[in-house]
DNA sequence: TTGAAAGCGCTAACAG
DNA sequence: CTGTTAGCGCTTTCAA
């Protein structure tokens, strides 16, 4: 072992050793660098004996940007947005792109992912699962970092971004048809976060497919995406007044959590049998939807093609452009299972 | 608005403005830097009416490091490792780092790993749920980036690492305890990834304890974690040709997800009653197994301790003394729940 | 094509 | 305590 191994090679080091110029070296890592053929593959092949890679922070510096995109996370435990996280790392590196991972709990650490989106200067933020207030996107255009919103957008804004999302209206309306052609008569809505436009979009288009029929929603309420609240829920529509003469015989549920939490309790605190009694759709198709003890029938989010739009507009960067918000639905498929009547 | 704003505000920038020299900026921004609290109080008041924050990657690339950490996991839908994932971020924000997230699925993209290690020199890396070849931990070693091992480890290996792990031997035992005292006789164990310290140690408590009381596993087999594999395995129990006369009374599975698919199974598909009829035990205590539908008794694994641990060996950075791996455990605690007898 | 040189924004000696 | 200076490792003109 004649070599003394330095931690890091750096160009320099590799051009010494291949007789030619920093610069050459740089070009030779350099898809379209200008530099011949030949030259290319000598100093490529002293650069892998070296053991060299070109440091990604030098090269970001001097660029003013680099392979990094800045993905943003609300506290929550929906088992759906924990394979976006893993889909969204995965594709992400198939794109020579790398996922900063950041946690979003409130205001204070809003201004974190700033901060850190300008520290690094990423190439993008891809924010999941987020309520937002749009000043965070504005500040975000204000230091030109482009923002992609999944599965939540905001309908009345002025503000500059791109978001791609399941087409949750058109998925509640499914809903809705599937439940109206299985005959049902009595329909609850149960939701989950009031102000977030999946909740709002699932339900509307429920409504809307609902009411063309003639039906109103026999009972509302919606709140958090939670098995408990699922579980709390049930609880209120057998305690409210109507409920001793007409029980809703199919109950729609905002997410697939939540409607987990409403069979269990249908079933078990309140003995009733799901769906001979009463019919629950859900929501996403997590794992545990197909699980033997529920069957959950839902709406698939069409996880792949959401992930394919997403970096299809990470490489074609249609954000200055933009003088608006430029939201893109996907189509979910409605998968039939044993929890409701078809 | 008479300020033309710079996508950018340098220390260079802020320095002009403020009357001082860059370096005075510099210091400003660095927490025990020799400057006198009022030149650095009127720097940071400037740099805050301009919006200037240090850039990042100029930072790390002249201190030959920053605050990244990368993060490696590997493909699996395991609901703890996400939370894990989850806390791993919060945690490491917390301390001033942030995670760099990176998908594992072979050999060629481990590859990778240590590239972008190399190329952004991370702080470390932290490998969760990873079956690790040690020569990766090696090649890592070799260019001077600590690693950090959660959840598992290899037993014979001279490789460098800290490994903060659950005491899955003290887990495993503890089940054997619990289900000895509630009077079982025959004792089965399914399993998940076989070659996984995890999977090994839990088993190898269980039995452990099981002989010590004179008792013999009477039925063993293992292959994967997942739900399926835990319905599978049921149907190997009833096909197996002891079955007729004598099925095991207590079922410890080697995670929640695999108990959560031996239950549905033993409950759907043969009829039995849990825990009447036989007991079932999980490890890990994923959000699922509070469920109504399954009330599962498991280890839970102590995550908020494991997480302390790990910040901590990021912090106190134990690895150049190190001649060995140094594991840490942590012990979780037994939830009894209505899956097992008590 | 190639090399020399400037500079991305910052930290860390080194004088003063 | 403060300013000056020299790089960190790279990309990118600019000449040659």
């Amino acid at each position: 072992m004649t070599q003394t191994t330095k931690k890091h090679v750096s160009s320099t080091d590799v051009a010494k050793a291949a007789g030619v110029s920093q610069s050459a070296v740089s070009r030779a890592f350099t898809p379209k660098g200008k530099i011949s053929a030949k030259t290319r593959e000598h100093i490529l092949q002293v650069a892998n004996e070296l053991g060299y890679s070109p440091n990604a922070l030098a090269r970001s510096l001097v660029k003013q940007h680099g392979d990094l995109v800045e993905v943003l996370t609300y506290r929550q435990s929906n088992p759906f947005y924990d394979a976006v996280l893993h889909q969204l790392a995965e594709h992400l590196q198939q794109h020579g792109k790398q996922a900063l991972f950041l946690k979003v709990e409130d205001e204070s650490n809003a201004q974190e992912s700033l901060l850190l989106a300008k520290q690094y200067r990423v190439q993008a933020v891809i924010m999941m699962s987020i309520t937002l207030t749009s000043t965070l996107i504005d500040q975000f255009s204000a230091i030109g970092i482009p923002v992609i919103l999944f599965n939540r957008y905001q309908k009345s804004s002025s503000a500059k971004f791109v978001a791609v999302s399941c087409n949750n209206f058109k998925g509640g309306q499914d809903i809705a048809e599937r439940l109206l052609a299985a005959r049902h008569k009595r329909f609850a809505f149960i939701g989950g976060k009031p102000n977030t436009s999946t909740n709002q979009d699932r339900r509307d288009g429920f409504i809307d497919k609902l009411g063309k029929a003639g039906i109103d929603l026999s009972f509302s309420i919606e709140r958090e995406y939670s098995y408990d609240w699922g579980c709390e829920a049930v609880r209120m529509i057998f305690a409210s007044p109507s409920s001793t003469t007409v029980l809703p015989d199919a109950i729609f549920c905002a997410n697939d959590t939540v409607a987990l939490g409403v069979i269990d309790t249908l079933k078990l605190e309140f003995n009733k049998q799901v769906p001979d009694d009463v019919s629950v759709v859900g929501f996403d198709d997590i794992p545990t939807a197909s699980f033997k003890a529920y069957e959950l029938s839902t709406v698939q989010q069409p996880l792949d093609k959401m992930m394919a739009e997403t970096m299809k507009i990470l490489e074609e960067r249609p954000f200055d452009n933009l003088s608006g918000p430029d939201i893109r639905f996907i189509e979910g498929d409605f998968i039939q299972r044993n929890s409701s009547k078809e």
